[in-house]
DNA sequence: CCGAGGCGTCAAGGAACCGTTAAGAAGCGG
DNA sequence: CCGCTTCTTAACGGTTCCTTGACGCCTCGG
């Protein structure tokens, strides 16, 4: 079941929502400041997170900061509309979403279904295995049959950009500005370099590769 | 560089938005009605459209539609506060998000901005299937029944061209314009080679083609 | 009947790209 | 300050891909 944090000081919202969200099938948990949002996100990780804006103890893109730190789960601000500078902070923070009071329930709920249609795909699968090998995108490990295996950080850093995309193409422009910045979307031979380590590292048959494949002249591909 | 369509028919907003967005760092092209943006945008393939609902000749949700048909960038509406009902129907049709005028320039930069971080990495799955063959236009493979198909840049190029306007035609102009760019839009022996490699590699029988059509002394097709 | 233009096919040379290696530079911890 | 890891950079051989020209087929119009 999908697990919704929502974080308000009003108890009246606080109530409303959550049955309304209860009634749509939805896990709720509550907070009713910044502090208490990351403490109970911290001991039950929500799938979303809902935040007012309009709380007493932090400003909203702290909240939003504390949890970017550590979760990956989508952030829909509720904000008043004279809240308009914070709402703009907290989506350059790191938020996903916002939606303006007072809002329709209806409006909320269908950007909630919005919000979590986007993320869903990525952030399930926190490991990930192939016949030779063994992902674990948490722990930033990664095993083969030989033991563990260490990987330096750029290596990591492009496995990981990946093997996030299973089966999809990553263009090397893509690769290059993830791991090295714009300026070096030109620089190819910095992934020639990085791949042949990660093939030489993790293929069975580094010259013939399975998993990590080329698609010449457009990027590389993660097959599972 | 990020490419932006900004379509509305007040000049003075095309003109103040555009400064805006130039300073910072999108490469803008604007239009000031529905006909011209669908135009525009199928010459300059977008990354992301920011679309005002009062335009004089087409209803929004229709500039949306025709976006849709080929396109997956995301698309935010700017909208005045009596277009509502028009908002949600262009919501409906596929738009990501919306601004209510008037809005800050800073609003709507962060809008772009969280619009842009979403669209990005999910990429959208579409994937067009025939009876012969699969495409998926995100992962960037094609599947026959004798497997996947390794196809080049230009031979990919060119099939995600006409696979993205199925069933119609698309000139040889347009097609040499957008593969090898503007100075080489008379060299269409190119395209008959390509197309000749295309239908080797993905039509049942190349020589009597069923889903890459020729329209002589015009373009190509794709016939789902 | 014949020529012209458009299309499909093939092959070859050259350009671009990829995998690999290695060595110097830079950062980090002891 | 030294040694280790990691990153950057350059060079090479091999492979793939693009470009280009030639040729035959077909259709259409003269």
């Amino acid at each position: 079941m999908t697990r919704v944090l929502l974080v308000d000081d009003e108890p009246q919202l606080l109530r409303a929502l959550g049955i309304n969200l209860r009634a749509r099938g939805y896990d709720v948990i509550t907070a009713n400041d910044g502090a208490d949002a990351l403490t109970v996100a911290a001991r039950h990780p929500p799938d979303l997170v809902l935040l007012d804006l309009g709380l007493p103890d932090m400003e909203g893109v702290e909240v939003v900061a504390g949890l970017r730190a550590w979760s990956t789960a989508p952030i829909i601000i509720l904000s008043a509309r004279h809240e308009q500078a914070q709402k703009v902070a907290a989506l350059d923070a790191g938020a996903d979403d916002y939606v303006t009071k007072p809002f329709g329930v209806d409006e909320l709920l269908a950007r909630i279904r919005a919000t979590l249609r986007r993320a869903s795909p990525v952030e399930d699968t926190a490991v990930v295995t192939t016949e030779a090998f063994t992902v674990d995108l948490a722990a930033r490990t990664v095993r083969t049959e030989a033991g563990e295996v260490r990987l330096t950080p750029t290596e990591w850093h492009i496995l990981e950009i990946l093997v996030r995309h299973p089966g999809k193409l990553v263009s090397q422009q893509q690769l290059l500005r993830e791991v090295w910045g714009p300026a070096y979307s030109t620089e190819t031979n910095y992934l020639r370099v990085y791949i042949a380590q990660l093939r030489r590292k993790l293929e069975p048959l580094p010259s013939r590769p399975r998993y990590l494949l080329t698609a010449t002249g457009l990027g590389y591909r993660f097959e599972p």
